[in-house]
DNA sequence: GATGAATGAGTGTTCATTCAT
DNA sequence: GATGAATGAACACTCATTCAT
């Protein structure tokens, strides 16, 4: 426990445990001192590692984002038909699978600490900028099949995420589980709407 | 200041100018001092009407889902043609007053907070309940001429209040004046879609 | 409940009250609103009764006070045998039932209470005044007999009462049943020996 | 003001003022702040050195059960003779000296606290089970001689505990100094016979 | 690198009390 | 007689942070 460590090994063991603090307690209920409990180290050396609070905060929504894009990249999608890879896509966005794993903007408070933040928004920003620009690879791919006719990639793209972010938030509402799997399904007609009407 | 008044009057008021500090400092960040500061009001005061800081958080999204009723059923739809509803439906949605007053659910702190306090969350989700079930009033009524059918009025319902919520969540990223406005009309017609094929 | 009523019969009752959250929280842990809240009236209703908190603690010792003389009274000792009535004065200040009904002192809170009040000193004192004369009159209608002999009959009731109340102190550190009763036989003896002595 | 200590100081520090402020103003009126102010010290400083006020509490009661038995063993009997060894014991327990030391029990907000918590009546009962075996081995080391006989020492050093504690109570109550010097040769020659009848 | 001492501001909440109704 | 509005002080405790070691 009282290992000692460098800055390289223990400040994203920090950010982890913080973060987890944060889905645990919300952006605002977390602090210093519980991540520093959790972690059975003394407050001042996480003080000692990222100067002060808010420093960490915008290190951990760097962290994030870096955590976020190597998942994308790793999703990977083997069939080459056009609407199959866009079914692929779709149900991808839809699985549990995803949300479990891209949380970040999941969590709500780093949201509107984001409002607040500026250093906070911009990196968000740029995380949505990342994913935008992949689907719009997807759809390009797709596209060039012929079969698939996608006017404006980009805003195609921005409703996807929109529509996606929308469904994150308001999936939690249902709780009857048929319920929830009929709103899946029905998300994922829609999501496969956007495109065709895209 | 040190006027009398009773809980009629003075509870609304510490509503209203506690949703206001949330909204600047998130939920978490929100607390009985800054709001009792606020008004120039003691501390105690607040506890006096409502007992405890949670008490008072879920009595604020009560109230603010009264607002959001109270706002919808203002917003009249003077037209009987069923199509020219639907469309007058969709503005309003799309409307920045609409945004502007109805932000308890934007506040997405309030939402974390709900993940964490199951009062907050059952109330949360009676708001949201209240509202699928006005969409699914106007459903009907513009389906009742038979020009337009919707098979499951509450899952379209449901369904639009969804991509909503991602609307107002993602549209803060869109700094942009006329990308945003793009992006809007987008919605409309993503929304105007998922009734057509409800 | 919220029957009008007069100070006659309604200061009685908040006494009644007051000492039982006495009891259950410590002197310094009572409080009025505790008092109002368990009597379902409004705090303020207390202190129209009695002026302020002081006050109130000064009247229910006075109140207590009396409740303890009436119950000396009402232990009657039948026989007319000297030694009988020793052993039945001894078997009464060592019986549960005691203990259960003269609990004033025996909250120890109102005890320190006394230390830091010189009003409710005064009324301990003049309790524990009248509780040695008891004891004293009994002692001489034993020692009247001339079976007995008690030199000086009011230290030796002062003796039998600070032994009683090292009694009633000491007697809840024994959980164990038996040894509590072992206690309680010996706890007779050395009475007796007291009184054997005096 | 701000000389750096050390928990091993300024500990016991802090018990020290805070017991000399529960005897002011009772254990329930007694806080933090007070004896922090008492100290000239911050209030959050005691709770970095005892987390919590219940903490504080549990950990008086145990440093003042050390004061205790310090203050038995340095009240060195000299003599060898059984008896005399007795004498010396009873003049001890009824001193000024030993009452102006050794009044945690005697403060009997303390006591009725532990009515109320369960740690600190458990410290407590450990209390007076060291005091109780302090007094067994002093019967034990008179009893050795033969001259003297203890039935049953436990029972005996109870007895004493238990009326000591009475003595302590009571005592309060005499004023005029001549009475209450009577009173306290009473008291001894009630614990000599209850040694002697032990 | 890591700990512990110390501060000062802030948190939600309780309390006794006053006053208007 | 009884309620409710309002205050201000106090409470235990948390927090971010600084500094010495």
């Amino acid at each position: 426990m009282k290992k000692r460590q460098n800055a390289e090994l223990r400040k994203p063991d920090i950010l982890k445990n913080y973060y987890q603090v944060i889905l645990k307690e919300g952006v605002e209920g977390a602090s210093i001192a519980k991540v520093a409990k959790k972690m059975k180290i003394n407050p001042s050396l996480i003080i000692h590692y990222f100067a002060n609070k808010d420093n960490m905060t915008v290190e951990l929504v760097d962290y994030m984002s870096r955590i976020y894009n190597r998942l994308f990249s790793d999703m990977i999608i083997e069939t080459t038909d056009p609407q199959k890879r866009i079914d692929r896509l779709v149900e991808i966005f839809c699985s549990d699978e995803w949300y479990l794993n891209t949380d970040i903007s999941g969590d709500f408070s780093i949201l509107t600490l984001s409002f607040r933040n500026k250093k906070v928004f911009k990196h968000l920003q740029n995380m949505y900028d990342e994913f935008v620009k992949l689907i719009v690879r997807e759809l390009e791919i797709a596209a060039s099949s012929g079969k698939i006719k996608i006017d404006n990639p980009k805003r195609t793209a921005e409703l996807i995420v929109s529509t996606l972010e929308g469904y994150r938030h308001f999936k939690h509402f249902f709780i009857d589980e048929s319920a929830s799997e009929n709103y899946r399904q029905d998300m994922m007609k829609t999501l496969k709407n956007i495109i065709k009407n895209g």
